[in-house]
DNA sequence: CCATGAAAATCTTTCGCCATTTTTCATCGG
DNA sequence: CCGATGAAAAATGGCGAAAGATTTTCATGG
């Protein structure tokens, strides 16, 4: 399926299947081929072949998928892996970025692509950065510190975990802040993924 | 239930309820209370009560249990957090060991329990080792290498991680090796959990 | 050639029923 | 008195059928 001749593979489009990811994320919102085809004008028979990777999406829809999804379009757009590495191998700098959705986190995925049981993250905390609101998930998660140290709230309790440490999050509100001199990098699990 | 008062607190058994991760372990391995509870001579109403930290197991009978599950004791008999951390917080000091299984391999829990759809486990691959009998698990598993360098391979496919490359494994056979001068440290993401 | 929309196929949900597993609890023995 | 047992009660899990919803296929028309 994959066009891989002339010069097309040049482009900063993905040249690979990506209608999975597009599904995972539907079903992760529990919404129909129906319901998003709906509301994209499109017909429900070519969502489809575009989740299979039958048809292709127009950038334009790309981005309103993305939109319906609330997830960037870099989600989208990131170049991915080639040849063996592909869907098995996600190197460091090819990770797919995902939108600095709290000012000072910087977030991009180590998993290939969505359609585990769970994703991983990588995060960075700048410092000086923090999030007052706290966010609240049906899942579960658990981050460990790779570099840095970051003060987390799990609902009322603050914990301090520095490299090496863990923390588990089972659906209870949590807030965090880096008000540290250096960044502090983790790795995010969460499950079910919500990308 | 816990037994807090007097000196108590000051021998190295865990003092908190562990009933859930024997719960995990029996039910991952598609194992009745029945059948552990007469592999062990018990009564199967005890051993219920045991994986809900009715009644507690003598040292012996923990012994026989890791025994039964393949596990090391040292799963079980790894110190806990205290106060509010217990079950939210895994210091780098307090993970619970998992034995090497393949010589050079340390493993350690990041996960505070057994009881999620995955597990985290720390990985550290001293350099020269390696594991030639590749493993097969019926998994989604996803890693990302922290220090160091490792080669991978995926069925027959070779790949060389570095520090911020993550692999993903699912189903297929693995085997890896650090040819390198240093040790690779991992974080490996399992779902669901095999321990 | 590609998208559409209707038909076909697949998948999901629900339910009743039965078997198995787990929990509860009165009783027994140390 | 305490904790373990074993039987009764409760809960859970599996299966098959039926209904409903969703997804895929494909003939047709733009």
């Amino acid at each position: 399926m994959a066009k891989d001749f002339h010069g097309w593979e040049a482009v900063a489009v993905r040249t690979v299947p990506q209608g999975a990811d597009l599904r995972s994320l539907r079903k992760a919102r529990g919404l129909t081929l129906s319901e998003v085809a709906g509301e994209l004008g499109r017909s429900v028979g070519w969502l489809s072949q575009v989740e299979r990777d039958i048809s292709v999406p127009e950038a334009s829809e790309l981005r309103r998928l993305a939109d319906i999804f609330g997830v960037p379009v870099s989600l989208f757009a990131a170049p991915a892996a080639r040849g063996e590495e592909q869907g098995r191998i996600v190197r460091a700098a090819a990770r797919r970025a995902i939108g600095e959705r709290t000012p000072g986190l910087i977030e991009s995925l180590l998993s290939p692509d969505l359609t585990d049981a769970f994703e991983v993250i990588h995060s960075t905390f700048q410092p000086g950065a923090s999030r007052h609101e706290p966010v609240q998930r049906p899942t579960a998660e658990l981050a460990m510190i790779i570099e840095g140290r970051l003060d987390v709230w799990l609902g009322p309790d603050k914990f301090t975990i520095a490299r090496g440490d863990a923390v588990r999050v089972r659906g209870e509100p949590l807030r965090w802040a880096n008000p540290y001199k250096s960044p502090a990098v983790a790795v995010w699990v969460i499950s079910p993924p919500v990308y």
